[in-house]
DNA sequence: TTAAAAGTGAGCAATATTGAACAGTTTGGC
DNA sequence: GCCAAACTGTTCAATATTGCTCACTTTTAA
């Protein structure tokens, strides 16, 4: 469409020129034609399972949960995501799309909530862009097959040993100690595809094997490592 | 780098134009520059978990199993990958990459091995073919996603029971009947995540209560529906 | 500040799952 | 056609997991 607008009007590439390079950090930063910005309390839902889908979003800052609810009410956690994350991209290139999950503020933050059109035709004008959102699918893609893997492979032990490992690197320093987020065991069980009863079974073994530490939150030593790498 | 050089020399433009309109279906047919066909036989691997991933692959004819290895030798297969799929795609924005997984041909078949190089920049010349590859990506996102939820949700018997289902769609047609693809116990207790005497165990009830059947090959009915959706 | 709601620690019986064995059956290659 | 290898059916004891319950503690909101 924009193509052949170029190729009808060739002189338009001249002024064109004097546009600023793309960036894609200013293209996700800023509100605009079909974009904006919204400001989420902790709690608020940004968008539901079962929902026409027709926003992606970009979170600037806070943390969200992703959460997906099974027709017999069970709730499961599938992904908690940060500044930098895209969220709800299911229906770019797809009209019609559902949203297949809950969106969740745990934090107060904002995101940049991106009409679906306007998505795809910045996809398609701006390389930069485009590249960052195939690498983010393609990362993305990656981490959703390693917690498949992970759920195939272990135990519920070792899965939630995994998930707390994951938690503390969420505020990457290289020390062998790291606090994780807050987190109710509940929202660990569901994560960790358990009940929160082993959850809290675990936990507790964790601590009285010195892995990690209950003081006001939760500390976890890297040598936790050792219970999912011990055989 | 593409862009600029049409700025700097507008007139490529013109002679640009004589080039037929790009056809995603006609740059993944054939090889070229950068692109090579591969004739696979039955039990080829196409690449291994580990190896540096320098191409990406689209299968165009035959079928195609995924499978991780745990560091205790366990096997699990995370994806049966058929036309029209790609494979691979870990390595695009993304150098020093390394294979998640090992790929292997289940029948004989054809790729085309696409060069890491070449595909990035396809997908950066060619909105047609970076439209279809972001939707892939996005439709596998999903998919490997609803795995991931199925397997945090459900028991190892409606676990098998989807597996037998979205297997029996591999050849859709809209009967209430579906023979699948020939694949072992073993394989199945490897994508649903438990062991053969498991997946014996629940293919022997479905057969008691007449969901599936055994001819040969294994016939499935679609009232094992019930089975996921029995509460 | 206080009452209600949410989260935690612990224990236990009922089930589900694993892992291993072993004999019988099918398949593929020579 | 025949052997070896792979796959299937079946069993069973040892474990792991679930789904509760109950008594506390902490957090939240009025």
């Amino acid at each position: 469409m924009t193509q052949a607008r170029h190729l009808a009007f060739p002189a338009k590439r001249i002024s064109a020129k004097k546009i600023p390079p793309f960036d894609p950090n200013e293209f996700l930063a800023h509100a605009g034609v079909g974009r904006t910005i919204v400001v989420l309390k902790k709690k608020q839902i940004i968008f539901s399972q079962g929902d026409a889908a027709e926003e992606v979003f970009y979170i600037q800052l806070g943390r969200v949960r992703l959460t997906v609810l099974s027709s017999s009410g069970k709730e499961a956690t599938i992904a908690l995501l940060g500044a930098g994350d895209f969220l709800g991209e299911e229906c770019v290139a797809n009209s019609y799309a559902l949203r297949m999950s809950t969106a969740t503020a745990i934090t107060e933050g904002t995101v940049l909530k991106i009409d679906r059109k306007e998505m795809m035709r910045a996809l398609r004008e701006q390389h930069a862009l485009s590249h960052l959102f195939v690498s983010y699918l393609l990362a993305r893609n990656a981490r959703i097959q390693e917690d498949l893997v992970d759920q195939l492979f272990n135990s519920g032990e070792k899965r939630l040993a995994r998930a707390l490992l994951l938690l503390a690197q969420f505020g990457k320093d290289n020390t062998s100690e790291a606090v994780i987020p807050k987190i109710s065991q509940e929202t660990l069980a569901e994560m960790v595809g358990t009940t929160r009863s082993r959850v809290n079974f675990f936990m507790n073994r964790f601590r009285k094997l010195g892995f990690i530490r209950y003081n006001g939150g939760v500390t976890v030593h890297s040598s936790l490592l050792n219970i999912i790498l011990h055989e």
